[in-house]
DNA sequence: ATCCCCCGATTAATCGTTAAAGCAAATTGC
DNA sequence: GCAATTTGCTTTAACGATTAATCGGGGGAT
C-alpha cells in the first residue's frame, strides 16, 4: 500500500501534522527535522494523495479543457499547447470534445464541473455565448468575442500573408473563408482587406457558398486554414496552374501536413505556446484570488515555405 | 454553497447515510423514501463531491490517455474516440503527450497515477516496454506488440489495400513507409506484401531512407498514412503524373485532409470507435475485478475516393 | 528570579462520502 | 404465539490530507 502522512509521521516519532507542514513549506517546522522529514518522504517514496488533498482544500490540482471538435487539425496544436502548460503549471487536463454541437459544449462544461475542475480553458465553439460558471474559466478565441482571454492578433495574422504577397508583387488575391459564421475567419480576412495596398485588388470566396477555386485570376491565394489552403493547392494543380509558379498559396496554423507536401504550404502560425500560457496564467491568477487579468493578443508569425513565389511576369499573362 | 449530503438529510429529517444509500441505490431503503430523496436531491440540485467520494471509494472515476504525440494527424482521432467512449462509461479522461519522448512518456504515466487516475489507455511511443504499473492499463498498438488489448488488424488493412488495386488492374505497387522502427507501419507493409499475386510486383520505399517518390515506375502507391499519401500525391502532381490518371494513391486512417484534396485520397480506416470501447471496456472490467479481456482485433475498411483508378494501358506506357 | 513571548511541535477538527455494524419494528415460519 | 428473519433506518468510523488552535519550554528582558 502506498504510505501516508501518518507512516512517515510514525516512522520519525513525528506528528502527521508536523510531516505535512514539513512537506508543504507552510507551517512552522526547525530546518534540521523539515530536512529530515522530506529526506525519509523520499526515501518511502511518499506521495500525497490528490483525493484526500483536493477535498481538504477544496482544489483538484486538475482543469478542464473544452474543444470544438479534436478531428479539426486545427484543435490538436491548442490541446498540446494547453496540456504542457498545465502540466508545466502542475495542473492535469481533462479534456471534453463537443463534437461542434452548443448543446454538447454545454454538457461537457456541466461534467467537467462535476468532476471537480478547478477551472476550465474553453475554445469555443462559434456562435457560443458563455454561460455563468461559478468556475474560473480562460476563453480562447478571438478578440472579437466578449470575455476571450487569449487569442492571436489574427486581423495582424491576415495582414502579414498580404504583405507577403505585397512584397512578392502580386496584385490580384483571392481570400479563401469556409464560413462567416466563425469569427476567427472573419477575423483573418478582415485583416487582410486592410492590408490590402491601394494598387492591389481581392475576392473573396467562402466555400459554404460553393465556388471553383480554379476559376480565379488572382496571382495570390490566402486561405483562412491550412486545410483550404491545400485544397486550393491541390486544385489548381489538377487544373493545369502551377504552385508556386503561376499562384502562391498561402495557410493558416501550420499544420504538419503543410510540411508534407510538395511544394510545402507557406503559413502563418499562432504562438499556441504562448496563448496556452496565457490561459493557464490566467486561470491560476484567479484561483489564487487575483482578478482575471486582461486580455492578451500575441501576433502571429509568416513561415515562408515553397508554395509562394514571385508574382508571375503580367506579360505573359492574359 | 454546494449542497451536501447531509442538507438533503436534514431537509428530510433522515440521516446522511439514507441519503447516500438512496441515490447510489446500493444500500436498504424503502421504494417511498428512497424516491421522495431522489426527487429533493434533484430540486436542490445537489451533485456529489467527487474528491470525497474518491478519497472514500479509491475510485477517482477519471482514466489517464498517453498519447506519443498530438500533432501527428493520427492520434487526435484516437484521442476523440477514446474521450467519447471513456464519457459513455462515465469517466473521465487525462490527457498526457508524451511529445515522442519515452523518457516523458514515462513521466506522464508516473503523473497520471499520482493524479489518481483509475486506468491507463497507453498508445505507445514506438519501441515501448512496458513497465510494470499498479494500475489497469489497456494497450492500444498492434497485434504484435506485446500486452496489446485492442489494435486494427494492421494487416488486413494492408492487405485490402493491394486487393483494391489488383481489383483495378494495377500490377506494380510501391508501398511507402516512414520508418521501420513503427510496428504499425511495418504491419501494414507486411500486410501488404502478403497479399500480392503472382502477377504482381511490389517495392518498398522508406522515407527514413531518403529516396525520390517520383521516380518509381509503379502505377499504383500505398502509403501506410495519408500524411506519406499526401506526399506522394503532391510529388507526383509536381513531376507531372497525374493522379489517379498515371498513378493511384491510397492512404491509411482517414484523415479530414483527405477529403479536401482534388482528388481525394481513398484511404483505409481504422474503427477507432470500436477500439477506443474496447479498451475502456477493458479497463472497465479490470477494475470491476475481473481480469484483464484478452486481445481485441477489429478489421479496417477501405474508403474509394478519387485518387485510385483503374491502371493506365500498359501500351501507352513505356 | 520572574515574567513574557515566541518557537516548534502536537491535538483535534474538518472536508463530503460510503461501508459496516447496530438496532428497533415489522414480517415470516412453524 | 414465540423465535428467527427481514426490513428500514441510524450511528459510527473511516478515507488521507490540511489547518486553526493549543501547549510546553527555552531564552531574553527586566
Amino acid at each position: 500500500m502506498q504510505p501516508r502522512l501518518q507512516d512517515i509521521a510514525n516512522e520519525l516519532g513525528v506528528s502527521a501534522a508536523t510531516v505535512s507542514n514539513a512537506l508543504t513549506g507552510r507551517g512552522r517546522v526547525s530546518p534540521a527535522l523539515r530536512d529530515r522529514i522530506r529526506a525519509t518522504a523520499l526515501a518511502m517514496e511518499y506521495r500525497p494523495s490528490p483525493q484526500a488533498r483536493a477535498l481538504r482544500t477544496g482544489r483538484s490540482g486538475v482543469i478542464g479543457l473544452v474543444l470544438p471538435d479534436l478531428s479539426n487539425p486545427l484543435f490538436p496544436a491548442i490541446a498540446q499547447a494547453v496540456e504542457s502548460a498545465a502540466a508545466a503549471a502542475g495542473f492535469g487536463v481533462l479534456i471534453a470534445d463537443s463534437r461542434g454541437d452548443t448543446g454538447t459544449q454545454t454538457d461537457a462544461l456541466r461534467r467537467l464541473e462535476r468532476q471537480g475542475a478547478d477551472g476550465i480553458v474553453l475554445v469555443p465553439r462559434r456562435g457560443t455565448r458563455l454561460m455563468a460558471m461559478d468556475l474560473p474559466v480562460a476563453v480562447i478565441d478571438t478578440a472579437s468575442t466578449p470575455g476571450n482571454t487569449a487569442a492571436s492578433d489574427h486581423r495582424g495574422g491576415g495582414a502579414l500573408a498580404v504583405a507577403h504577397l505585397a512584397d512578392l508583387g502580386h496584385r490580384h488575391l483571392l481570400f479563401l473563408g469556409e464560413s462567416r459564421q466563425s469569427l476567427v475567419q472573419s477575423d483573418r480576412i478582415a485583416g487582410m482587406r486592410a492590408a490590402l495596398t491601394p494598387q492591389m485588388q481581392a475576392e473573396t470566396l467562402w466555400l459554404e457558398d460553393g465556388g471553383d477555386i480554379a476559376a480565379t485570376r488572382a496571382t495570390g491565394i490566402i486561405a483562412t486554414s491550412d486545410l483550404h489552403a491545400l485544397t486550393a493547392l491541390t486544385t489548381l494543380h489538377r487544373s493545369g496552374r502551377r504552385v508556386p509558379d503561376d499562384v502562391s498559396v498561402i495557410g493558416f496554423d501550420d499544420h504538419a501536413f503543410g510540411r508534407a507536401i510538395t511544394p510545402a504550404l507557406t503559413t502563418v502560425a499562432q504562438d499556441t505556446q504562448a496563448i496556452a500560457g496565457a490561459a493557464i496564467a490566467s486561470l491560476a491568477a484567479q484561483l489564487g484570488g487575483a482578478p482575471a487579468p486582461h486580455e492578451r493578443i500575441f501576433p502571429m508569425t509568416l513561415t515562408r515555405r515553397g508554395s509562394t513565389a514571385p508574382a508571375p511576369n503580367p506579360n505573359t499573362e492574359t
